[in-house]
DNA sequence: TTAGTTATGCTCATTATTAGCATAAGTGGT
DNA sequence: ACCACTTATGCTAATAATGAGCATAACTAA
């Protein structure tokens, strides 16, 4: 199919579309959604809802538990100054929580992201925040329930076990999905795709491209939110990060990981992505945790996050000789065996050094 | 609260907005904004138009010429199946140019941010896009031109003047700024955020910083949108990608470099600081450039594009043992020197490299 | 032929990174 | 007291990456 055919037939149905709108009001809202992040016993947890009034639940399944959702909240327009004053104000509202360091970190527009847009209801258009918070200072709020990020993701998990998912059901699914296409340049483009996103055949595995994982697993139906996403109906070209997808191929069978409502495990995969390519650079981490910590401590915060295990008398140096922190003078005893010196994050780091370890090749001083 | 409720609160809010307001029309609308960039003899030029409605006309100042202004065009949330696609869609329109890279750059949504709003206007939300073209296939259509970006930003030039501009004129009057806060440590925040960003008192100039200076200059006064937005009685806290803006504070009468209508020099001050990060890690840079090219051709790419001097020699290793590029074999004759070898990019370094010269601190391999 | 220009190869010192070894200083159990 | 076990911390040797420069090659224009 064609560009121009495949335009033609999206401008016909969204035709349809607008006739069969029900209810009055607006064309678009903007909708604010939140990627809460916490660490709770030195892991990364994320803040999720149960999404009201997901198409399982009108569908009549009334006894299925609706999947989890990222909280969401829309923008006032006339109210909310700004989009990130927008969700400060109705997290604040609904939780109580006042979310320290905020930051954008996409907008998705894609037409019938939402399945209410379907049936007449209006272009929902979502801005995701990241948002990272101290604890867990969250009083269970309805429905709203911390829950570990890698229970959406199992493959990015490379700490525990050597994450045996990908080995035994993704890349066997994949070279399927490689070996299906009739097109011999095509299906070059896919196994390129393939190797680069998880590392097969030599390649390199790159904790950031949590995104590009994701979408690969949704276009050849390996999570469940894409059978959902045909059973309604839907099949749109997504936009994302990243490049856009192509659409989606058969089903496999194969479900991973937990999903979620609507595309909200895509834009935790952003999020994830976007976190573990900023800890290299920034210093972000200490948002996660408490002023005072040992080297190990913060070693198990940036583990976590990026999700691959590090060398523990470089990861120090780095950190030490980096001017990332400070001694405190404290030291913590509970350690479970020789007491750790407690350091603080060293605000000074900032003047000093752009961008640690990254840099055009001589550039002049 | 529920979606239901949602839509109807919002519904409702609309409806007061509709009230207040002059135009009947929706409360808020997408704009998709076009940053696109094309090299022209080595130098990095965007595509600007004249904003037709800008508020200096209206104002009775038909004489003067309306400011530059990034190509814009809005969502059509019928037809646009994605926000990226309604961007290739109205350039292709106005422009004829078919788009290759695109990204989507972020997205502003401060009030105010667009003046027709305090005429009863609707919300605009911005969402600006970075687009790379790769040469000047531009008929010149209606008011639209290049321009070389440096124009907005003299400061962030440092290839053939030292940047003078800002030790006669910035640094003294942001030292002026810093002195003019009567809170001691407020003055230390301003001090710390202006040696930070223009590499003063010994801190190291980091090409990427270009929003975060542009954002001193605005809350300082030193570019003439922060006198303009005062003259409208426009004050509001601008949201940024790196973060919340202070108020302005007095101007001091400077004006540098060629202001831009809106906010339009903020959104292109973001797509320089993304590009200039980019391409350190990704091979952006061959979207600018024609199939074959020389080695100092696309070092002078990459130096249009950061602003900064490479060594010769130390970037030709680097992108040939990094195994960006490969010898094609064919020979460039007018260097004036002697004839240099013709390299093209090498598509296989995306399987080998995750992200060259970034990484966390020891990762197992 | 000569001066000027660009291309390209190579070196050397410095700094970073990787992967270890080794010791220090706690714990709990016998 | 002694043991096995834990975590913390200091140090080193091999290797790789980076910054700055010298030297030569191959062309053009006067």
């Amino acid at each position: 199919m064609t560009k121009k055919q495949k335009n033609e037939k999206t401008t016909e149905q969204s035709h349809q579309c607008t006739k069969a709108r029900t209810h009055e009001g607006p064309a678009l809202v903007i909708e604010l959604n939140g990627v809460i992040l916490a660490l709770t016993d030195g892991k990364p947890r994320i803040l999720v809802v149960q999404h009201p009034d997901h198409p399982k639940k009108a569908a009549g399944q009334k006894d299925s538990i609706p999947p989890d959702a990222l909280p969401f909240g829309p923008l006032d327009p006339a109210a909310d100054r700004t989009l990130e004053l927008g969700l400060r104000r109705w997290v604040q509202e609904r939780t109580g929580m006042e979310l320290g360091y905020v930051e954008q970190l996409y907008t998705f527009g894609d037409r019938n992201r939402d399945p209410g847009e379907l049936e007449g209801g209006p272009r929902v258009i979502s801005v995701p925040y990241l948002a990272l918070v101290k604890e867990k200072q969250l009083s269970g709020m309805g429905t709203a329930r911390w829950r570990d990020w890698y229970e959406f993701f199992p493959w990015e998990d490379w700490l525990q076990r050597h994450s045996s998912v990908i080995d035994e059901e993704i890349a066997p699914a994949l070279e399927n999905w490689i070996r299906n296409d009739p097109d011999p340049e095509s299906r070059d483009r896919r196994r390129e795709r393939v190797e680069i996103a998880f590392g097969l055949s030599g390649a390199s595995w790159d904790e950031e491209r949590v995104l590009d994982r994701y979408e690969l697993l949704y276009e050849t139906g390996l999570v469940a939110e894409q059978a959902e996403d045909r059973e309604l109906g839907i099949e749109y070209e997504r936009e994302s990060p990243n490049g856009s997808v192509e659409l989606p191929t058969d089903s496999s069978g194969v479900s991973l990981g937990r999903p979620m409502a609507l595309d909200h495990r895509r834009i935790l995969a952003t999020a994830m992505g976007r976190l573990r390519g900023k800890i290299k650079y920034r210093p972000v981490v200490f948002e996660l945790l408490p002023g005072n910590f040992t080297l190990l401590q913060l070693q198990r915060v940036v583990e976590a996050l990026a999700g691959v295990g590090l060398h523990k008398q470089n990861f120090r140096r780095f950190v030490e000789k980096g001017g990332l922190v400070e001694e405190t003078g404290q030291w913590e005893a509970k350690t479970g065996g020789r007491p750790a010196k407690l350091f603080c994050f060293r605000r000074e780091v900032l003047r000093e050094r752009p961008a640690p370890g990254v840099g055009l090749p001589g550039a002049r001083h």
